[in-house]
Formats: structure tokens, C-alpha cells, sequence
DNA sequence: AGGCTGCGTGGAAACGTTTACAGATGAGTT
DNA sequence: AACTCATCTGTAAACGTTTCCACGCAGCCT
């Protein structure tokens, strides 16, 4: 008893000691077997053996603090609930996988506090790494991004300046590939529901949005636009509004949720989509192919860019010194029954 | 520089040491006054100044050494894409977060083997406590359970015997409820699509079924049960042969996204939903309410089933003492468009 | 035979905390 | 004035692992 006090752990688990002692060998040389690192047959055997009739498993903490590494990595996300971060959470885990390392889920509910928050814990370095997609971007993640002592990579939007990886979607762009769809569908008269216009993504949506009906010479009437956040009620409601008030012929919406809200408001009022109004949601989650009709999309190439991230993670814990690299993921467009067919 | 490379961290980031060097204390009343407890005014205001002026923050992983926890609670589920499950996350997070734990995500897929590898590697004793909501139940599962040096709850059916904490749903009774309320609405030719029998849930639903169909007096056609797994795509897939086959006038659903599913095979199909076709989905996610028409559901208390194994977990870290302890939740049915008015 | 080389080994330090323990100091009591 | 008691402090050990380093030993070469 008193022997065995000085070996195992204080829960009474083997360690280290507990396997050296019953082998007859030095923990070192028992550390050594077990990590495969040399040892001759006899040593390996007798280790083996005697790890093997205790039942060691070597303590994750105690590894970690003296590897400086705790093979975990940090994703934060707004809404754990969109199925867009769903796809691009299982783009990173299928990576980070791959090297040995555990994915630690965050929503952060779009709270800039509980954001720069979740940053500044990361000194603490309970992760190796972290992955955050913020939905707005101000100073403080900003300074929280640059003083972040292990590697973080951004999801989204980003100053020029801050030098952290980034890899961003082009949803100006994306909007335009849905303007232009719908415009040579031969639809004019195109409403549009957005998220909050405070938001990265909010606005630059606004100004792809604005651009692409300029550029086909289509004014853009106030009372065809409306916002809400980026959730399914909020999409609706708004949807709602716009069509108390106007007539539009198309409707393009700035994610998913939205869509589907916006799809619900329209079946409501008697509208049938696509032949009276046509809709485009915005990051080709699978809830758009489960609406009826299914929902046209623009793809911003979720999963692609959660692949990217984690690419560019892992690269950068594998060597701090690199340089901030920034990759691009060009948005594409899924033509579904809900935009289906020339008028 | 040499001076500072006895007390600052190998990455040069201060330390407890770096602290009490610049404070002019130990290390033991440096580490007292960060953690609250006792030292002088004057002491306590040269370490403060001190920690602010290094930017100290303490390293996790060394303090979690120490105390022997990590702070860590894993949640395994099969299909992070389930609203079921993240609707269960959100009510887990809630709780967990107030006891200043934090939430490791794991999606299994609903693979044994990568379940009780799951369990295994708890051994390691990388997180404080886990829950898991295995769709299958095997003897490896059982086996992995028992031994598993961390506290484990488990959400969902379990053998009586295996002492570990256990939160249930009664899917069998909640789809009598969805019976009974199809029946009490003047259906007869109920059609059932359900997940696969070897699953738990898939066979407690089908019995519950059965029970319930024999209850009011109605046969069950062999034609009119379908079984796909409880993915949307398979859903449909599902209700596709089973309308082929016969002509129900209202289905039930082992899950919402097979219900979601089976919608979109009728509307395609033509049937009017609930017209000619009433639907009854389960698990009662945002799904349900997101789809056109809303979906009925039997609700299975995802959120306080996730609340209470929480809970469960939380005190049994708090007490490893503790006799196992089972909960239950009752169902109830959230009555919607798909199933509304009689016949 | 003496000196390399290479391998296997064990002691000890390190990772960065917290904390048990004992010593020191000062105030308050008898 | 001697004692007790409380409070504060620093030394050192502990958490469980990996790894640096020095040592011993065998084999091989010159």
C-alpha cells in the first residue's frame, strides 16, 4: 500500500512509475518503450508486458504540459444551429482529424464580447490553435486577433492589415451570380432580405446586392429591400413586411434560414414559387435542397473554406514564422426549382 | 536574457516566476495572491502590479496538472447535423457552462467502433466527464461504459444493469401519442417510416408503434412501414417506395428529418398534406416548424433531456460516490398544420 | 591494446502550476 | 514578561510526463 502510493497516481490509475517499477526498468526507459522510441527487445518486452497487466494509458494534461501542446483546436461560430457552420465544421474536423487533433466547438452567439473574451482566454492556451468565423469585426477583435498568442485563423471578412491567416468568401460576388440568374430568368421587380447591416456579412451582401442591380440597370426600390437577423423568424417576418408592401417577382435572400423563411412567408400569402415569385437563398445548405420546392442557392463554398482554415492552421502551428496568407474561395450558384424556369 | 530565461515560459511568455521576481515575492505567495487567497495589501498590490505589467495569464494546462481536471465536458453525438442534437447541445452548454466547464463536441457518426474508441481514450483523462447519446448499445459499448475512469451519462436506452447515469426518453410512448392523435383525427391507413431496427431508438419506435396501432384495433400492413436510416434523404427515399406501394391517409415518423423528408415525397407526389395525407414527425425541432406546412411532432424533450444529463454529470463529477441515478422525460405532441383538422 | 563509435540505460531536470509545511512576525492575552 | 494565536511568508514537493545528459558496455577499427 504504501509502496503503491509512491507509484500510482492519487486516483489509484498507473503511471509511468507504477509500469517502471513492475518491468524493473527506469521510467525513462519505461517513457521510451511506450512512445516506441529504441530500447532492446528485452526492455520493450518486459514494458509491454507490465503496461499491458495495469492497464496504462499515459495522462493526456501531464503529456500536454510537457509536450507545450494539448492537440485540441478551438472553432468558434455564431450560430451552431445554421447548417452552414455544420458543413463547415465538419470540413475542419475531417482535417484537423487527420493530424491528430480534437475539435472544441464554440458558439458565440454573435456577442462581441463573449468573442474578444473566447480570444483572450486562448492565452491561456488550453488549444493548440483556434478557428472563429466573428460576424462582426471590430477593434477589440482586432487588438484580441494580433495579441493572440497561439495561431488563430479567420473565417470571413478582415482588415488588410491585421496579419492573421484569413480566408474569405466572395459574397458581393455571390449575390451578383444570383442577380444575374434571376434577371435572365427575366425577372425584374427583386426584393431582397438581409441580415443586420452592422455585420460583415450584412453588408457586404447590401453592396453586392445594390451593384449587381446597377449593373443591370435596375433601380433599387427601399421598399424592396428589408432586414432582419440571420435566422429562419427573423427571414420570415421580414419577408412578410416586403410583401405587404410591394410585388416583387424575386426574392433574394441572404442565407439559407432566410430563404426558408422567406419561402414560408410567400406560401403563406398564396404566392406560388417559382411561377409568381422566384427565390435565391444564399450558402447551399442541405436545408435548401430539403424545402419544397427546393430552394436555388448561391454556394459560398462552406465546406471548401473550412478546409482551407484548417489547412492553414495546422500549417502555422506547425511553424509560427510564416507569413499571413489570405486564400479566396469563388462563390458558385445552385440552380433549383425554387428560381427554376424562364418567366 | 539569461536572467529571463529562468523564470519566463520556453515561449517567453511570463510565468508564475517571472511574476514573483518582478513582485519580489515567492512563487508560493505570487500564486496565492492570482488565486485570491490571504497576502498582505502591500503584497497583494506588488503582484497585481506585477502580473498587469507582464501581462500575465496562467497557463491551463499546468493548472489543470495541479488540480487534476481540465474543465473540459465532451458531448458525443452521432450527427452534429441533427437539430435534435444541437437543440440537446444548446441545453447542455447552458448548464455546463455555469459550473465553468467547457463543451468538446464529438460527432461519431454512429459508428461502434468510433464510439467505444470515444470511450476508451477517455482513459486519458483529457475532459472531467462526457456524455454520449449512442444509437446503438453494444456489449463493447457496455463494457467501455463500466470501465470508464471519468464519469460518463448517457442519454438514451441502456441495459438496467450497467451502473452508469442515464437520461431516457419514451419514444415508445410518444409515438402513441402521434397514434393516437392521428386516430382520434379519423385516420385509419397510418403508414410508419422508421430508422434502422438495429438502433435503439429505431426499435423502441417501432414497437410503440405496433403497441399502439394493436391498441386501437389496427392491423399493420407490412406495406406500410418503411425503414431508412433517420437522415432526410432517406426519408424521402423511404415514404417514395411506401407511396408507391399504398395509399395512407396519414404517416408517422421516427424522426423530423425523415418527416421533413416524407413531406417532400408526398408534395411531389401530389398529395395534399394534411388534406389527403396527415404527417407526424418526431423529436419536435426547429425543422418542424421551419418546413411548409409546419409538421406535427412528438416532442422527446431534447433540451431538458440535455439539461438533466447535465446535471446528472455535473454532480457525479462533483461526487464519484454517487449511486447511478436515472431519469425520464415524458413526450408530448406539438400539433401543427401537417396533422391539423379532422378528416 | 587502446581508442573510437554506437547503443541502451538511469538519474535528474524540465514543463508551470498549486499547496503542505514550517518558520517568522506581530498582536493580544494572562 | 511569557505565552498563545493568527497571519503572512518562503521552501520544497507534488501533479505525470518527456528528454537531456552522462555513463557503461560491447563491438570494431587501427
Amino acid at each position: 500500500m504504501g509502496r503503491k502510493r509512491l507509484q500510482d497516481a492519487a486516483d489509484g490509475r498507473p503511471t509511468v512509475h507504477t509500469v517502471a517499477a513492475r518491468a524493473g526498468v527506469s521510467i525513462a526507459s519505461a517513457s521510451r518503450v511506450l512512445n516506441g522510441i529504441g530500447g532492446s527487445a528485452e526492455t520493450v518486452r518486459r514494458v509491454r508486458e507490465a503496461a499491458a497487466a495495469v492497464g496504462y494509458v499515459p495522462n493526456a494534461i501531464a503529456r500536454s504540459l510537457q509536450a507545450q501542446r494539448t492537440g485540441l483546436i478551438a472553432l468558434a461560430v455564431e450560430d451552431i444551429g445554421n447548417p452552414v457552420y455544420v458543413a463547415m465544421m465538419r470540413a475542419i474536423e475531417a482535417v484537423v482529424a487527420g493530424s491528430g487533433h480534437q475539435l472544441l466547438v464554440h458558439a458565440t452567439g454573435g456577442n462581441v464580447a463573449g468573442e474578444t473574451a473566447l480570444l483572450r482566454r486562448l492565452a491561456h492556451r488550453y488549444v493548440d490553435g483556434m478557428i472563429i468565423s466573428p460576424i462582426r469585426v471590430t477593434d477589440a477583435h482586432v487588438e484580441a486577433l494580433t495579441a493572440s498568442p497561439v495561431p488563430v485563423v479567420v473565417v470571413g471578412q478582415l482588415p488588410e492589415e491585421v496579419p492573421v491567416d484569413n480566408v474569405r468568401a466572395d459574397s458581393r460576388t455571390g449575390i451578383a451570380l444570383a442577380v444575374d440568374h434571376l434577371v435572365a430568368a427575366g425577372r425584374t421587380r427583386i426584393g431582397f432580405v438581409n441580415g443586420p447591416l452592422d455585420t460583415v456579412p450584412g453588408a457586404a451582401r447590401d453592396a453586392g446586392f445594390r451593384a449587381a442591380m446597377a449593373r443591370h440597370g435596375l433601380a433599387v426600390d427601399p421598399a424592396t429591400v428589408e432586414v432582419g437577423d440571420f435566422q429562419y423568424a427573423a427571414g420570415r417576418a421580414a419577408a412578410e413586411r416586403l410583401l405587404d408592401r410591394t410585388e416583387p417577382d424575386a426574392i433574394v435572400c441572404a442565407n439559407d434560414l432566410i430563404a426558408v423563411g422567406a419561402l414560408h412567408a410567400l406560401l403563406v400569402a398564396g404566392r406560388r414559387v417559382p411561377e409568381d415569385v422566384a427565390l435565391v437563398g444564399m450558402d447551399d445548405t442541405e436545408l435548401a435542397q430539403m424545402s419544397f420546392p427546393q430552394i436555388s442557392s448561391v454556394s459560398l463554398g462552406s465546406a471548401e473554406r473550412g478546409q482551407l482554415a484548417a489547412g492553414l492552421l495546422l500549417d502555422r502551428i506547425a511553424d509560427g514564422t510564416l507569413a499571413p496568407r489570405r486564400e479566396h474561395v469563388a462563390p458558385s450558384l445552385a440552380v433549383r426549382a425554387s428560381s427554376g424556369g424562364v418567366r
